[in-house]
DNA sequence: TATAACCATTGTGTGGCTACAACCATTCCG
DNA sequence: CGGAATGGTTGTAGCCACACAATGGTTATA
């Protein structure tokens, strides 16, 4: 590897960096939502289906004392609910409420806007950044 | 523009948020200091030239008291000076020391160094995305 | 059946960060 | 010159996130 491709990889994750930072919107994601970004998180982790609290806890990398909590005030709030586990009872089944649903769907739109750099970026040059960035991620 | 610029735009977006925040070094950095990232930040932030509490404040997005705080336990630490303002004896002036300058360039090294997946792509791909990343924000 | 493991809950403590209040010394300006 | 503004410091309060301990009920297993 060459001094000139370290050079390259360095610059692009420089700017890629500096855009997804500065462009970060995890703090309006939780103004927007009155609550902090983990809940949100927790919210978003829901969406595909319900969860107990260990694998809720697992999915926000959280321990159980703090899933607890974060499942109580999202509870308090009506976004979630929590019942009994079908088949087990020592676990919990927490799933969104509707009203949980809309505030995970607003969550989700606010962090998949991006920038307008990237909106206003030709559409020749833009094409091709999406295919060298798809092409990264395949690997 | 059309839906297709637009959902081109958004992949790009997303591929480029996942890469940063899952290749986030700030808490490495953090820990490898042991220190917030925030005080790792202000060290990053003097290596150009000395600041005001105020200045640096500003720079860190924080209030005056914490960033007396912050400055507090830099110092502690032997990694800046705080002297008088030559110029205005309200003021005060952060400096680094040749550790706090040792320490931001450690968190220099650590914040720049790309992720493997970037260091493997091939030449020609790299080249074209660096490029394709610095037209992006040379706007 | 007894024991171990699991799940969730309750509780305590700590550091980081944010917001704000109050104060003192210094500087600016009418 | 006096009042206002500025810069930094000290202090309080609260939320967030993380770590860990302990508990009780449930399930699994030897």
């Amino acid at each position: 590897m060459s001094a000139g491709h370290e050079a390259a990889a360095r610059r692009s994750w420089e700017i890629m960096r500096g855009l997804v930072l500065d462009h970060d919107r995890r703090k309006d994601v939780s103004d927007a939502l009155g609550m902090s970004f983990l809940k949100a998180k927790a919210l978003r982790a829901l969406t595909q289906e319900p969860a107990t609290l260990r694998v809720l806890a697992a999915t926000l990398a959280v321990d159980a004392p703090y899933a607890t909590i974060i499942v109580d005030d999202l509870e308090g709030r009506g976004l979630v609910t929590r019942t009994v586990h079908p088949e087990d009872r020592r676990a919990r089944l927490v799933d969104l409420t509707p009203d949980g649903r809309v505030a995970a769907a607003t969550a989700d739109r606010m962090l998949s806007e991006p920038p307008a750099v990237l909106r206003e970026l030709d559409s020749g040059r833009l094409r091709a950044l999406e295919a060298l960035l798809s092409a990264l991620v395949a690997d």
